[in-house]
RNA sequence: GCGAAAGUGGCGGAAUUGGUAGACGCGCUGGAUUCAGGUUCCAGUGGGUAACUCCGUGGGGGUUCGAGUCCCCCCUUUCGCACCA
């Protein structure tokens, strides 16, 4: 029988929580402040599984803990709850997805209230709700008045499944990341956010920021800033000139041909008769091959390309050299042209070598007849470069450069403007329109929230428009300040609007005056821990950070960034069973046999690997059940004893019953198993030489201090079991140790801390209880035990005081039977002493 | 192909950052308690060996009195990027 009924202690302390408001946000500013914040999640259908609370659980304790080291914390969750799959479930069923939404938060918040999560839950928000997503539309004004938004007629990603537009982001080997629906390039007017003209911003505070480096990097990466050159070429018989944009100015001595993107304005124009033919069936060829072909073909196709006819000249030297076309050459990005120097460049190296094309050294350092040499070295070949090193080369040119007007530093990005409207309905609408006369502008403060309109049917219309198309009364409108007729527009906002700024929605959420607070922005922001997968490196993290810094240059904000510190928690993966026609199936259905699982009906073998937990895998572990059967504490337990919290890591139900056990322990240390009443093992103090007792238990604190700040909190669960067998063995122990052990399990196991605290008379939560200090002096051992390598492998082990003196230490060592022996009467020529640690005997 | 991270018992993972490898938990083996256990308690549990001992942190070299930890080469896995000039 397990020791105690957590149904009814799960339940009974979830309500006190609830009815006594223990973890409302303190409105007093007298004690320093924590702002801890979950990724707010998507309420799908499917509702929570085991992997969600993951990281739920580690901001818990560390907010639990924060509290009771006197902080005054802000915990709180909402629901990201705009978005695609609730409108295409709302197309299947025929129901609308406001229902579904709602339908779906009340699952989620249902799932999660039983795992005893310390939110402020009168501070929950949902960026569906008009209350919240009018100040969505406020923002979208901010952008408008700083210049910020614009619409234009742009290439775009367009999902023919999804019926809509989707950002570069959300793309990936042209399809959709999350529902690996294709994407095609369309032309179509759209709402831009011109993301780039904070690109550097985006970049350069990187490095105030407490962020996995990989996420960092992933930042700098995607924004791709390029420094360079513009450089342009002139060409013989005509003022046209070429402009080229290059990293590696250095090298123009050993440019030997220049190549345009087969789309380049200046193709047709360069082109000379003989050529055209040759020219013309090239940019068909290359026109014909979708997006999505040429970037799954990518890098190791070989280089196709034709020669247009015509020479340029090379500004440095006055060089002839020919001009190409080639679509390894990006419309899209830089100036569409480049000039090529094979032997410094990969690409260009295996075009010059495909057509025959010269290619000559300028840098020293490599065979560039055999590859081209990208590194650092002194320049060659190159009149006034001679000598110098890439970046003094790169100075010297663009300075030479332009001095003659025929060039000019420059920096490139790879980040695009945004692409911020979504042919969809479940979005926010955009609080703009267009006048009859074409004027597009946005509407007063005053006009806002623009409400979604109520529609029955929720799929784009049948010429293909969005679906706010059907709602031609909500259209039809007039300009509020002239009262001219006028449009309202029919795209809604991309999911991320929403996920851009509800951190400081959380600061006052209750507020319908203004977007929040600016007192309490004061003192809250920014968040000190935000914990989610790193599923949004690049997507959310990057959005988030562009729109604080325009809140920012609005004065709506005081802190540059956001985030502080970011944490990514690990996904959690369970083994699937397939068999060979793709059926999955539940883990009841298979069973091993020998080395080879089978299907237990059909004796299929299956095959079984370790995926993301999935409804559609079969291999979906569901909290609630979890909940029944061992307890939530026991759950929370598990979810962060599995390893470490950044690393992805396979359930294991077994795993929480061993936590379960701990808690058990715990239990019976304090409660009697027969009578329910005390265990009478809980002494006024200790009882002989209870050190080792003492010493598991300032050493669980330590650990569990330094987790909460580092969140290595598996590391800090498993001292807490050492302490719990400690105790275990010994027949009574202080009621004051067990005490302060409690507290700091509570934040962990809050509904058993909490019961057990009760019962040992106290009656205030113990979430208000002092967190308890270690003490080093208490930590250390009087005798400890120095290991004795002979030659550095260990032949023995000695116990000394602690505080033995080197040369006592030495001579027992030599003395040790088993090390005399491999000393075998040698002479020792060398004796390491590692204080505490060993002794190493070299003969 | 490029970049980053990681490879430790049957399994999840520890290891004070160069100092006794395998903490803690699961699983397994034996014993005790129990009418009965998916109970609890005790003992054991990296591999080989009867034992002395030997071998062990993906593989191979190296530095060091001493390497899971540092350096070089290789292999594997995961993630990110993928002709960005």
């Amino acid at each position: 029988m397990p020791s105690f009924d957590h149904k009814s202690i799960d339940a009974r302390w979830q309500d006190r929580w609830a009815r006594e408001r223990t973890f409302a946000t303190p409105t007093d500013r007298t004690r320093p402040k924590y702002y801890v914040l979950d990724m707010f999640p998507y309420p799908s259908g499917a509702g929570l599984h085991v992997g969600h609370p993951k990281g739920y659980t580690a901001t818990d304790v560390v907010a639990r803990a924060r509290r009771m080291m006197g902080f005054n914390v802000l915990r709180v969750m909402g629901w990201d709850s705009f978005g695609l799959p609730a409108e295409r479930q709302a197309e299947k069923e025929n129901i609308h997805p406001r229902i579904i939404t709602e339908r779906n938060i009340a699952t989620f918040k249902q799932q999660l209230s039983r795992l005893g999560l310390s939110y402020d839950w009168d501070r929950e928000l949902a960026t569906s709700d008009p209350r919240y997503y009018k100040w969505t539309q406020w923002i979208l004004l901010k952008l408008w008045e700083k210049g910020l938004a614009y619409q234009a007629e742009v290439a775009v990603n367009f999902c023919p499944a999804l019926g809509t537009v989707l950002a570069n982001e959300e793309v990936k080997d042209g399809v959709y990341i999350e529902t690996g629906d294709p994407v095609e390039r369309r032309l179509m007017k759209q709402w831009m956010l011109r993301i780039t003209a904070y690109a550097d911003r985006l970049i350069d505070d990187l490095d105030e920021l407490d962020w996995p480096a990989g996420t960092l990097a992933m930042q700098r990466e995607w924004i791709g800033r390029s420094i360079g050159a513009n450089v342009d070429f002139a060409m013989a018989g005509t003022s046209d000139v070429i402009q080229v944009f290059t990293t590696r100015p250095d090298t123009l001595f050993g440019g030997t041909y220049v190549v345009l993107a087969p789309e380049h304005k200046l193709v047709d124009a360069i082109t000379t008769p003989a050529q055209r033919a040759a020219v013309e069936a090239y940019r068909a060829e290359t026109g014909k091959r979708s997006e999505r072909d040429r970037m799954t073909e990518a890098a190791d196709a070989p280089k196709t390309g034709v020669f247009t006819g015509t020479m340029a000249i090379n500004p440095v030297n006055g060089v002839e050299i020919p001009i190409w076309v080639a679509d390894y050459v990006l419309a899209s990005y830089g100036t569409g042209a480049v000039f090529a120097c094979p032997a410094h460049d990969e690409r260009d190296w295996a075009f010059a070598t495909r057509f025959g094309l010269p290619i000559v050294e300028v840098v020293k350092g490599g065979d560039v007849a055999q590859a081209a040499y990208v590194g650092d070295g002194a320049h060659v070949n190159s009149a006034f470069l001679d000598g110098l090193d890439n970046d003094d080369a790169k100075d010297k040119v663009i300075a030479w450069l332009a001095e003659r007007g025929k060039g000019e530093r420059s920096v490139r990005y790879r980040l695009r403007d945004w692409l911020f409207s979504r042919q969809r309905y479940w979005g926010e609408p955009f609080p703009t329109i267009e006048l009859d006369d074409g004027t597009v502008k946005v509407l007063p403060e005053s006009a806002l929230p623009v409400i979604l309109p109520e529609l029955d049917e929720f799929k784009p219309t049948s010429d293909g428009r969005p679906p706010l198309a059907r709602a031609v009364d909500w259209i039809r409108t007039a300009d509020p300040e002239t009262g001219r007729p006028a449009m309202r527009e029919t795209n809604t906002m991309p999911q991320w609007a929403g996920s851009c700024w509800y951190y400081l929605r959380f600061l006052s959420p209750q507020r319908d005056d203004v977007a929040w607070d600016a007192e309490e922005e004061k003192y809250w922001m920014n968040v000190d821990l935000y914990v989610g997968g790193s599923e949004h490196a690049t997507l959310h993290l990057l959005y988030a950070r562009f729109w604080h810094k325009v809140l920012f240059d609005c004065g709506l904000v005081h802190t540059k960034e956001p985030f502080a510190r970011l944490f990514h928690q690990g996904m959690i993966h369970k083994p699937s069973f397939r068999d060979t026609r793709g059926r999955y199936y539940y883990d009841d259905e298979v069973e091993k046999v020998g080395s080879t699982w089978l299907a237990k009906e059909s004796r299929e073998p299956v095959e079984t690997r370790s995926e993301k937990m999935s409804k559609s895998k079969y291999n979906v572990v569901n909290p609630d059940d979890m909940c029944d059967e061992y307890g939530a504490d026991s759950l929370r337990l598990y979810e962060l004893f599995m390893g470490p919290l950044e690393e992805g890591t396979d359930w294991a139900t077994d795993g929480v019953s061993g936590c379960r056990r701990f808690l058990d322990r715990t239990w019976r240390l304090a409660v009697d198993d027969e009578t329910g009443g005390p265990s009478g093992k809980l002494a006024d103090g200790p009882s002989g030489d209870q050190r080792d007792v003492e010493r598991a238990l300032h050493q669980a604190i330590k650990r569990v201090s330094e987790g909460v700040e580092s969140l290595r909190l598996n590391v800090a669960i498993a001292d807490m079991m050492v302490f719990v067998n400690e105790c275990t063995k010994s027949t009574t122990i202080p009621k004051d140790w067990y005490e302060q052990f409690l507290r700091i399990l509570s934040p962990f196991a809050p509904h058993v801390a909490e019961e057990l605290w009760e019962r040992l008379g106290h009656r205030t939560s113990i979430s208000a209880a002092p967190w308890p200090a270690f003490d080093e002096a208490k930590l250390k051992r009087d005798t400890i035990t120095i290991a004795i390598q002979v030659q550095g492998k260990l032949r023995g082990t000695i116990d000394v005081a602690a505080d033995a003196a080197e040369a006592d230490v030495l001579a027992a060592a030599r003395a040790e039977p088993k090390v005399v022996e491999f000393l075998a009467g040698k002479p020792i020529k060398r004796e390491v002493y590692v204080k505490g640690r060993l002794v190493n005997l070299v003969v």
